[in-house]
DNA sequence: CGAGTTTGACCCGCGC
DNA sequence: GCGCGGGTCAAACTCG
């Protein structure tokens, strides 16, 4: 055996195993975050589930109330509650439409302006099956004009197929700020922690946080993303 | 020629 | 009742 090559390969092997290390420490730090997202969305859904319980049960003693109790089991209607969802989007900043790729064929019916914003809103409605009723709006957000606020209202009718539906991390045209978004609200955050007079934009970031990992779109499309990173960088 | 976009008109709810 | 603003409709237009 050469001396060389043998030495050449240890070394091949040394900086294959610091590598492994390090992905396998890039890993544990990923699967952490993955941690601390799920838990995170797990006590904001307990949370929702305890407002709305209390809400159901608030709704039920003044409807009681109102109609002399007994008798008038009338609920109030859980009102034909529209699913609705908003997902982030960082535009390219060169792209002027208002046409986000989420693997949906959507169909535009309207565009408006409206007073609080000086971009326009465009209304769509889903496509891919005939009386499907999901609507989307497309708005530019008023702080960062390539950022597109992208409101879903209603369950699609149809199959959502997972390998083409939300997929904004392999789009090229858009990059899922939901996962910008997190690494921003995290410095955001952070910052806060040293100047807690920010109340107000402490309250959006919790806004932002809330509407986030409520949006199970958003928790797949994270996944996906963390999944992604993790097999790119193995490869 | 069909599917999608544009855009002005219309509708409707809400606040004053 | 009136005006305003957001949402929807539908005819005309564009594009592949």
């Amino acid at each position: 055996m050469d001396g060389h090559q043998y030495i050449s390969h240890k070394e091949k092997v040394e900086n294959l195993k610091l590598q492994l290390e390090s992905l396998s420490r890039e890993n544990e730090n990923l699967k952490m975050m993955i941690e601390v997202i799920s838990d995170r969305y797990n006590i904001l859904q307990e949370h929702v589930q305890r407002k709305t319980e209390e809400r159901m049960s608030g709704a039920i003693t003044t409807n009681s109330l109102d109609h002399g109790g007994i008798g008038s089991n009338k609920m109030v209607t859980a009102d034909p509650v529209v699913k609705t969802s908003q997902v982030f989007v960082r535009a390219k900043p060169s792209e002027k439409s208002l046409i986000v790729k989420d693997g949906f064929h959507w169909r535009k019916y309207g565009q408006k302006f409206t007073k609080d914003n000086p971009s326009p809103r465009a209304y769509f409605k889903c496509s891919m099956a005939p009386g499907c009723p999901v609507k989307k709006k497309v708005q530019r957000s008023v702080e960062d004009e390539s950022i597109l606020m992208v409101t879903y209202e209603g369950e699609h009718s149809h199959g959502v197929h997972y390998s083409t539906a939300v997929d904004f991390s392999s789009s090229p045209d858009h990059s899922l700020v939901s996962a910008n978004l997190f690494r921003s609200t995290i410095d955001l955050t952070q910052n806060l922690a040293t100047d807690t007079k920010n109340e107000d934009t402490c309250k959006r970031v919790e806004e932002y946080a809330e509407t986030l990992t409520k949006d199970p779109n958003y928790m797949m499309a994270l996944a996906k993303a963390v999944a992604h990173s993790i097999t790119k960088q193995i490869v």
